[in-house]
RNA sequence: CGGGACGUAGCCUAGGGGCUAAGGCGUCAGCUUUGGGAGCUGAAGAUCGGGGGUUCGAAUCCCCCCGUCCCGACCA
């Protein structure tokens, strides 16, 4: 009633706003562009958080913190990179009511103040690799934002690392993208495509990009996390050279990843419905709600089997709450929990507490069956494994139905159909991921994206195998395979 | 940065020159209820996005600005 979320299939893009205004995930603030995350945001993002950062201390990553202004002189010492940068950099010029003799850029990424310090800190083969990250904000003055998908603002992960050869940097690039793929899948429950970036898409500065890439429910396509090979352009850039084994000088290989609190819209997008929010269980910050229903002469009971039941779920390892609001009735409080994504709900009245039972209701499925008070703890731990297991399931079929093979271009326009403009992208659009074959050619790539705003989202590593025939779009040779697609 | 839409209480909406700006939801207090967004009574809450102008009189008409959303160009 008080809360109304418009559904997808009216306004995908409202849909989305509604979910993150009224789950309470994020608000916007008084500066255009920025967003205020709020603690149930937050939360979520400290789960992804404490994810990644496990995986990359077991990978030899440290963490590190290094400044948020760095001297504009920096960006300009990597020449594709300060061009990549520069339209969408805040600079401060003044300082302590002075003019600053040289303008500080708030970072958009960390790579060139990072690189000034590995200057000092590597003088030989002794000294690699240097594997460190960090977590922080980075400023990008979007012109046009989304809560969490595009906001002047955000918080990220941004890992660095040196190396003493290609190889080796080539390899962390590929381990980094890897770990990005198992978290990403694993608990944020997002299929996806692993591949490399064309030429037009990939990071200014470097040498190859990869990402990953995952299906939204409109069937737009988005970056999950991004592993970049930045062969020695940092190390030229900034000067960093080291002794090698042999005796000889040789400029470090970099490499560096990142991903950001995108990842939440990401999650949001594919997963939730008209009811609101639906979250994979690993990452909800509450599990499970116990809902109690009585009247006065039973109140007392109902809540004593409440306690218990909360006790055993909590023994269980289950995240649970106890929703003992006495001014709201149970189907509002039904409604309120699924607008916030809890995926089991637990419903307790004094038919169930004299049956011994509670009723179980799924917040992916809608499901709902009454399970055995004393089997509870178990129950809940199976379901919500069920949950985690069947929202990945349901994204990757999605994902499936919603990709094609396409040999040539008129294939591949007419899979994107005639609604370039107004409703493309949204749910029931036509199109998806078209799978193709390409010649490689920049001006082919630039050319569908002008026409069709179609672009190549990747070149899917493990489809590159036995590549022969034309490319979907010019007939000319082909060289790869590409996923296409509209895209954040 | 271009095109469009919109800004009236925490939220949604009415009023489109003339009494004290109306209603719903929410909030607060009390009572009563509770198996899918309950009910009654009472209360608080608005410089009508901001500024300027026209007028005897502006939420209403005109101009400028700001903000949000949508579409386009650019991007994680």
């Amino acid at each position: 009633m008080a809360e109304k979320i418009t559904p997808r299939g009216v306004d995908y893009s409202q849909w989305y706003i509604d979910i993150v205004l009224n789950a309470k995930l994020a608000d916007y603030s008084p500066v255009k562009g920025c967003m205020v995350i709020r603690p149930r945001g937050y939360a979520i993002w400290e789960r992804i958080q404490a994810e990644m950062d496990r995986r990359f201390k077991e990978t030899g990553h440290q963490n590190a913190y290094f400044p948020l202004l760095i001297p504009m002189s920096f960006l300009k010492k990597e020449a594709e990179h300060v061009e990549g940068f520069a339209p969408e950099l805040a600079v401060v010029t003044i300082g302590g009511g002075e003019e600053l003799d040289e303008p500080l850029v708030v970072r958009p990424t960390s790579e060139t103040i990072i690189w000034s310090m590995y200057k000092n800190w590597i003088q030989s083969y002794r000294d690699l690799p240097l594997l460190y990250n960090q977590w922080a904000n980075v400023m990008r003055w979007e012109k046009r934002t989304r809560l969490f998908l595009r906001t002047a603002e955000f918080l990220w992960q941004e890992g660095h690392t040196a190396h003493e050869t290609e190889a080796e940097a080539v390899e962390e690039t590929m381990k980094m993208l890897e770990v990005y793929r198992d978290v990403v899948e694993r608990h944020l429950c997002l299929p996806v495509i692993a591949g490399r970036k064309s030429e037009a898409e990939k990071f200014a500065g470097a040498v190859a990009t990869y990402s990953i890439e995952a299906m939204m429910q409109d069937k737009k396509a988005l970056q999950a996390g991004t592993s970049h090979f930045l062969g020695q352009n940092f190390g030229k850039a900034f000067d960093v050279q080291f002794q090698t084994r042999d005796g000889k000088l040789d400029y470090a290989w970099a490499t560096s990843w990142g991903t950001s609190t995108r990842l939440i819209g990401a999650v949001i997008m594919t997963h939730s419905d008209d009811k609101g929010l639906v979250l994979p269980p690993s990452l909800a910050p509450d599990q499970a709600v116990i809902v109690p229903i009585y009247k006065n002469d039973t109140k007392a009971a109902v809540l004593a089997y409440g306690e218990k039941i909360l006790a055993d779920l909590k023994a269980a390892g289950v995240r649970a709450i106890f929703d003992t609001d006495d001014t709201q009735s149970p189907g509002w409080k039904f409604a309120q929990h699924e607008m916030n994504g809890v995926p089991l709900r637990i419903e307790i009245g004094p038919r169930d507490l004299e049956a011994g039972k509670a009723m179980v209701a799924r917040r992916d499925t809608g499901e709902k069956a009454p399970i055995e008070a004393v089997a509870l703890g178990a129950a809940a731990r199976e379901l919500l494994d069920a949950i985690q297991k069947n929202l990945y399931d349901r994204a990757r079929a999605f994902r499936e139905a919603n990709t094609k093979v396409v040999s040539d271009r008129a294939e591949l326009l007419a899979f994107y159909g005639a609604d370039q403009g107004e409703d493309a992208g949204t749910a029931g659009a036509t199109g998806g991921f078209a799978e193709g074959l390409w010649c490689g050619g920049r001006d082919c790539e630039a050319a569908l994206k002008a026409e069709a705003k179609v672009t190549i989202r990747c070149l899917p590593l493990d489809r590159q195998e036995g590549v022969s025939g034309k490319c979907c779009l010019c007939g000319a040779a082909a060289r790869h395979r590409a996923i296409f697609a509209r895209a954040y």
